[in-house]
DNA sequence: CCGACCAAATTGGTCTGACCATATTGGTAG
DNA sequence: CTACCAATATGGTCAGACCAATTTGGTCGG
């Protein structure tokens, strides 16, 4: 859906967004006029208008009448989070290991609750794709596929939808990181497949604090794997360019 | 900031954000032109576009060629919530709920690990919060406005963005809010009391367990005492409405 | 030298009107 | 009834313009 539109807007919107994101701009700071970056980018006075209005409800710019000021990031939306972690080359292995930190204690809360929540139908529909994640074990793909299953699942039995907004933000953060790991990242096998049997086993019994706490370390060990392979790979990288 | 400035577009979304987020169009359903709309509310195009976008940008519109369409709401953003909440006269109780069960679990997250991290200057800022937050039992805006500079306390000590991000989501959401409770909802004195004390001691303690649970308590305590308030308004009103 | 004040330039907000590429739609031929 | 194709409607972008409010820079009085 819409991965490549690229249309003039976006185009601005995009380079705008970088610059900013990239603090090329100190906060508070006035970027130039619409008419100035219209002319910058060749491009209609409305076109710039409309790429720094999506910069102001991600909540980097702020547009007064008297001038459009940069914002810092800690101010932003959550919608700002999957480009930052899309700047470098590499995801920001702190930053992406707070994204984790904080799926998987939405996720586990959201586990907890739907256990608690779910009917023998729904137990029944976890374990299906709890059983299926265990099947597809090392397809890096299929399992981040299935997980999300697993989480629209958990807040569609609670019916809680601000946790369903929550996820949907930090979630789509993911779709436009540029395969960030490839093939170097491989879950602890025997790791993986203890936790996994532990939420089989605890959704059998219908032990909700088992769950979660099953989900969480599911989620600590993604955690770990992941921004170590990231480190590593920066540090790789570091090594060559230095070398 | 920006409390009423009632901008042109800002009333055409307004109002297509309403019977949208009202549910008078079904999900897939197209919305009238741009063109149309224009001519309905007497504006020009390019505001109408705007709002728009707007639109698009909550998740709740997908502007593509040959149409605008309707997205259903579990799939927008949570920029959404607070509109929805603020529909009707009163917040929906379940959604107020989910809310704060929300936060409570993020608040207690964050709390969590910012004890864990805090020098010892830090921990005396936090307790000179809570010092306060005792002080002031009852007067709601102040206890409101000094839990949320323990939030953000929390989080520049834990640097934890994405936390940041997502509670200036959720907390951005109650400032639109018609003051949804006024005086008629007062926490139990005696038991915040205590929650409070316990997070106070705790912190000398650095037990950060303890102090995440008291967190939460809180936020069970806030989350029982406000829905109930609301429910027992919305039957009153119903009552009132049907006598 | 400094601060208050005022006018000019700048800026965002909105409007009118237009053209293009594409998606939708409705009719037509098979 | 289906497949195809042209007319139409739609969003995307552009150009140029006016207004109200802010910002800016200079001037004047202290």
């Amino acid at each position: 859906m819409k991965v490549s539109t690229a249309s003039r807007v976006e185009e601005i919107w995009a380079e705008l967004r970088e610059e900013i994101l990239r603090g090329q701009y100190r906060p508070g700071e006035r970027l130039p006029s619409e008419r100035d970056l219209a002319a910058r980018f060749g491009a209609n006075r409305g076109a710039v208008r409309e790429a720094l209005k999506k910069l102001e409800q991600m909540g980097i710019a702020d547009i007064t009448p008297g001038g459009v000021r940069v914002v810092p990031v800690e101010e932003a939306t959550l919608d700002v989070l999957g480009y930052i972690l899309a700047l470098g080359d590499r995801p920001d292995p702190t930053l992406l290991s707070q994204v984790l930190e904080v799926l998987g204690a939405l996720m586990s809360m959201s586990a907890g609750k739907a256990v608690e929540a779910a009917d023998d139908a729904q137990i029944e529909a976890m374990q299906s794709i709890v059983g299926r994640l265990i099947e597809t074990r090392g397809n890096r793909e299929q399992q981040s596929e299935l997980w999300n299953q697993l989480g629209l699942l958990f807040t569609s039995v609670n019916e809680n939808l601000v946790l369903r907004l929550i996820l949907n933000g930090v979630k789509t953060q993911f779709v436009g990181l540029k395969s960030p790991e490839e093939s170097d990242v491989r879950l602890d096998s025997a790791q993986d497949a203890q936790i996994l049997a532990r939420i089989a086993e605890n959704l059998s019994n219908r032990d909700a604090r088992a769950v979660a706490a099953a989900v969480e370390d599911h989620f600590v060990l993604v955690r770990e794997t992941v921004v170590d392979a990231v480190s590593r790979m920066n540090e790789q990288s570091r090594s060559v360019s230095n070398g």
